[in-house]
RNA sequence: CGGGAUGUAGCGCAGCCUGGUUAGCGCACCUGCUUUGGGAGCAGGGGGUCGUCGGUUCGAAUCCGACUAUCCCGACCA
């Protein structure tokens, strides 16, 4: 008799908590969610609880794209949650796209307000309000501000960390004298946001720029950093808006300029939010649980000391555990590094907790490891076993992780482009979409109507012109028009 | 907001059709013992106003209505 062991596992056993993705892709997502402590459902509908972990990760990711805002010359302030009602209504493109997902405050202190105030849907008006008490020359200017905050639009479909009632985000807004200064930085943070997303979330993105229909209400040109989640679906992981002079005129940002003239300022604002925790469970997790990778995990390895006998598990491989995190710790300048000394759990009981809420690397430190100086070390993201000395360890656990990194990256990279298809006319585009999904380049040029038509035929829409291809040009698969630009289109989130 | 489904313990579910003692099961949790290297075994135990409100009835988890929440498919979006 031949035993075959389970191919996706390496021959162990799945989770049993946790819907295969291959089942259920949103159920799983919710497991993997519910499985790590990440979030949970707050009382009102829509609104989500960011439990410790998640929130953990959050911050990692605060920490990585507010560090990069810094060195590009940004500074942090703090604008109100609630903006007059007027304030939207000032810019026409806006209060149109964001009147029906308000929130809107009638009463406080008891009584009716003479003016219903909003609770900011975003804050481009309010801070365009503020802007324009503080220029008044081109020297006030650029004025480089980002929020970290909470922002509410009223969704329809709430799912956890992608759409959300509420989210925590992250708003730049700048001001400028000139346009080519204002579309410099809003391709500058474009690039800011590319460069984290890859470097430290591993999430390998398409900047590109947005088509008509799925630009800003009130922006001239909007830039997305669009990502492919292992169901081959798109996600729209971060947006930056060169806004022109529409919210200038609208909140009268004016300045002199160098010749003494009266002029309007350019401005821009880009975010990211909490929905690049969606894509990181939807990038890179498993039927497993949670993978995370090493750059936005709270904790990067953990250390389970393992022995039968307590008063050794007390005395000697305890100690030893402790010892060793207080290396690594000093080694990876942070508390990334956790002994799991619950030794009423038995081991197995123990790298399954940490595996489901994606610990990158697991230590073991038993017996047998602990007489010969060494830890057998596990891998969250291959698997992979190995046994590394003592002494090795601080060499070796933040060049494994740094191998983890760029292997998730890799990975989701190396999947993005295997379902990558091209498509030259509509009949393909369909066949293309229905038999394999995935992103679908194109040349297209069509309309705002086009763009509906085609989404209503397929289910896809138009994700983003990459910028990678802005020199090619060719026939429009929908249109027929030639020296259309290469765009892609898929199903989205 | 349209279409569909579901709300019974932390999680997953049975019971409902055909109302009737203290509402069950698996996992998780607590105590004890035995265990311990990819989800342990035995024994004992705790935990539920059966989503909410109202109706029908002598009696409602069960029948009826409204509301609410969640999930799926659409339209809308970071």
């Amino acid at each position: 008799m031949i035993f075959i062991k389970s191919i996706n596992d390496g021959g162990n056993r799945m989770a049993k908590n946790i819907t295969p993705k291959e089942q259920d892709y949103s159920q799983w997502y919710l497991d993997v969610i519910r499985v790590a402590e990440l979030a949970d459902y707050a009382p009102v509908r829509g609104c989500m609880v960011v439990r410790p972990t998640g929130y953990s990760v959050w911050e990692l990711i605060q920490k990585h794209f507010d560090e990069a805002f810094k060195e590009t010359g940004h500074v942090n302030a703090s604008f109100p949650l609630l903006i007059p009602k007027s304030f939207l209504e000032k810019e026409a493109e806006h209060v149109e796209g964001f009147a029906p997902e308000c929130a809107v405050v009638t009463h406080a202190g008891g009584e009716e307000l003479e003016e219903p105030l909003i609770i900011r849907p975003t804050s481009e008006t309010v801070i365009g309000y503020m802007y324009s008490k503080w220029v008044q020359s081109w020297r006030d200017l650029p004025i480089l501000i980002n929020q970290w905050c909470n922002v509410m639009r009223w969704e329809k479909r709430p799912r956890l960390f992608l759409r959300t009632s509420e989210f925590l985000w992250q708003e730049g807004h700048t001001a400028h004298a000139t346009k080519e200064e204002a579309v410099e930085e809003t391709l500058l943070m474009l690039e800011v946001y590319r460069r984290i997303m890859a470097d430290e979330l591993a999430l390998p993105v398409l900047p590109g720029e947005k088509t008509e229909g799925e630009r800003f209400p009130g922006a001239d040109n909007t830039y997305t950093c669009e990502t492919m989640m292992s169901d081959k679906k798109a996600l729209q992981a971060g947006t930056s808006h060169y806004l022109g002079q529409n919210f200038a005129k609208a909140f009268d940002i004016k300045f002199q300029n160098k010749n003494g003239e009266m002029d309007f300022a350019h401005t821009t604002s880009w975010g990211v939010s909490m929905r690049l925790i969606g894509a990181l469970i939807m990038t890179h997790s498993d039927n497993d649980g949670l993978v995370l990778p090493p750059r936005v995990a709270p904790t990067k390895a953990v250390i389970i000391p393992i022995s039968t006998d307590a008063a050794k598990f007390d005395e000697e491989i305890v100690p030893k555990a402790k010892e060793l995190k207080t290396i690594l710790n000093k080694t990876l300048c942070g508390r990334f590094v956790q002994v799991d000394t619950q030794q009423h759990l038995r081991p197995g009981d123990r790298f399954f907790f940490h595996l489901q809420r994606g610990v990158p690397l697991r230590l073991e430190l038993g017996e047998k490891e602990f007489a010969v100086g060494k830890v057998k070390v596990v891998r969250r993201d291959t698997g992979e076993k190995m046994e590394i000395t003592w002494e090795e360890l601080e060499k070796r656990i933040p060049e494994l992780l740094e191998e983890i990194q760029n292997n998730l990256f890799d990975r989701a990279l190396k999947f993005r482009k295997e379902n990558t298809y091209q498509a030259a006319d509509m009949a393909q585009f369909r066949e293309v979409l229905e038999s394999k999904g995935g992103f679908v380049e194109v040349f297209f040029d069509g309309s705002k109507e086009d763009e509906k038509a085609i989404k209503e035929a397929t289910g896809a829409t138009p994700r983003c012109y990459p910028l990678e291809y802005s020199e090619e040009r060719g026939r429009c698969f929908y249109t027929g028009k030639e020296g259309a630009r290469k765009a892609i289109f898929a199903k989205a989130y």
